[in-house]
DNA sequence: AAGAAGCGATAGACCATGCCTATGATAGGG
DNA sequence: CCCTATCATAGGCATGGTCTATCGCTTCTT
């Protein structure tokens, strides 16, 4: 069967005539004969009763036209929310976002990202970098923003922005007297977050620091390290971004000696349908955040 | 758009696999895959995200299924709805019957059928010849039962059975005395039913009356008619499937000399594709009824 | 690390089917 | 009694759905 055919059928009823139903649908009153004909001896009944007078639906017909309109009204409706999600920048974008960046980051891009792509809704979720990689793998998610290159066939990422550290200190701390840090003098008493945060390995990597650490040291969140860090239990390294922040919790803050950076991506399944919609909003945020690599790592106090 | 693709997809997202669902849809795997993309071409988005491990549904296929699965859904009801109604002696058959029929005949022949014609429900409608074969005509009755041969070329009609009149009579009429009542005795002080009622013109002719009637003389069904006479206002010819309810109302029946009846037919019009219908539910009613009229003339008190 | 296997995409040939124009058959009207 | 209107039929053409064979890619295995 065919959605042709039940669209003819359609016309045939409505106008009672097999001419006119046949202009009405674009095809000629021989072909709409022989279409009809044909559903009617695939269904086994007669659907019109023929007069050179009137043409009138046979009480099967009438039984069968309800399910008929409701057959095309359902095509319709496809084509019609297709239409609608045509717009590969339309619809929604699950957005992985790693814990350090998003309370930070998110600020800055909601509104440039609400301005250029109006009809996409970006929906964030905050997790680590491993969960985000298996979540994007798993499709419960369309694309992720990471510090950390991606690798692997399935997987491609793009760099957006470099995202400088900074050296964080308690304002007692005897490096706060100097202007610029060297990565390697916050080793000593440098504090990190737990396990999984991309950002402890890439502090840790700074500063030339590998042994072991005490389980006192390892806060869960940024939030939790930088209250650490004003009370004077150690230094660490801030990405950025989070300077405000960290200011406000009144830490004093210094340029790295070897400006240091971390270089945010953003990263998609190679087979991702809607890669134009990561691509857009990948730009969104790469020029919103153009040239604050040089910003943030000079204009500090 | 095509509902063979329809069912293409609904079939892919159940196996999330092209080579599978291409088996269970009957056709070999590159069909389904040229199918596939081209109903995503004509619909401007993304369907799948394929992968040599798996096939996932986009978000926008997400959207669409609901309303691919309802046109499919609709369609498979249409060949279900045909397919019951394939059975010509199946489905609704529009009865119209005349009223001084209906009451009578309805009761002999509601067994029968149902017996005979298990699948057909008949819809009885009771009016008068005029009205009926109007409603025949617009096709809101798919046949008739009348009790006058149908003339016209978009009508058609076969006689079922003969239904002899016989002579009613108050019981304490002269003429109830006799064995055998002429017609046209029946004439001086006959009562007869309203206009419209063809039952009121076969009386009237088959007693030779032909001038005016008083107002009050015709009655509007042939229960009061019988009450009417019952109750000695005058005579009437009733017709012999009516005989029991005569004499329940008190009247007494007589043969009549020339025997006259009266053809009961059924009429359709000669375009109407059940027409297997309505004949044979004309083979169940002159079954029934056959050989009832030489019963009903010559077998009464 | 290299070969094998699984999977979807592509290419080219075939044929079913929908479409058209021209014509026929039938009924109704001046 | 012809003429018109209507639906049905016939034959030719083109689109498009289907097949088999093959490719390209990924993944698993040895």
């Amino acid at each position: 069967m065919n959605l042709r055919d039940l669209r003819y059928l359609l016309a045939i009823t409505e106008h009672q005539h097999f001419g006119r139903a046949a202009e009405a649908c674009g095809i000629s009153q021989p072909t709409l004969s022989v279409q009809v004909r044909k559903l009617e001896d695939l269904l086994g009944i007669a659907l019109f009763e023929r007069t050179s007078k009137a043409v009138t639906p046979t009480p099967a017909c009438d039984r069968l036209i309800g399910h008929v309109r409701a057959a095309v009204a359902e095509t319709d409706a496809i084509l019609a929310v297709a239409r609608n999600l045509r717009d590969p920048l339309a619809g929604r974008l699950r957005l992985g976002i790693i814990p350090t960046l998003a309370p930070y980051l998110l600020p800055l891009i909601f509104e440039p990202l609400r301005e250029a792509l109006p009809a996409l809704k970006v929906e964030p979720w905050e997790d680590q970098t491993a969960t985000l990689l298996a979540r994007l793998r798993a499709h419960e998610l369309d694309a992720a923003l990471l510090a950390t290159e991606v690798i692997g066939s399935d997987l491609a990422s793009r760099p957006l922005f470099d995202e400088p550290f900074l050296a964080a200190l308690p304002p007692d701390h005897p490096l706060a007297a100097r202007e610029v840090v060297a990565e390697a003098d916050l080793a000593p008493d440098i504090l990190v977050l737990a396990d999984g945060h991309c950002l402890r390995d890439q502090a840790l990597t700074a500063c030339g620091r590998s042994g072991p650490l005490g389980d006192a040291l390892r806060a869960t969140s940024l939030s939790t390290l930088l209250n650490m860090v004003a009370a004077g239990y150690g230094t660490t390294l801030v990405p950025a971004l989070a300077a405000g922040a960290a200011q406000d919790a009144g830490i004093v803050l210094r340029p790295l000696a070897a400006r240091t950076v971390r270089t945010v991506c953003i990263a998609w399944r190679t087979r991702f349908p809607q890669r134009a919609a990561s691509e857009a909003v990948g730009d969104v945020i790469a020029r919103r955040l153009s040239g604050f690599a040089e910003g943030a790592a000079a204009g500090l106090v």
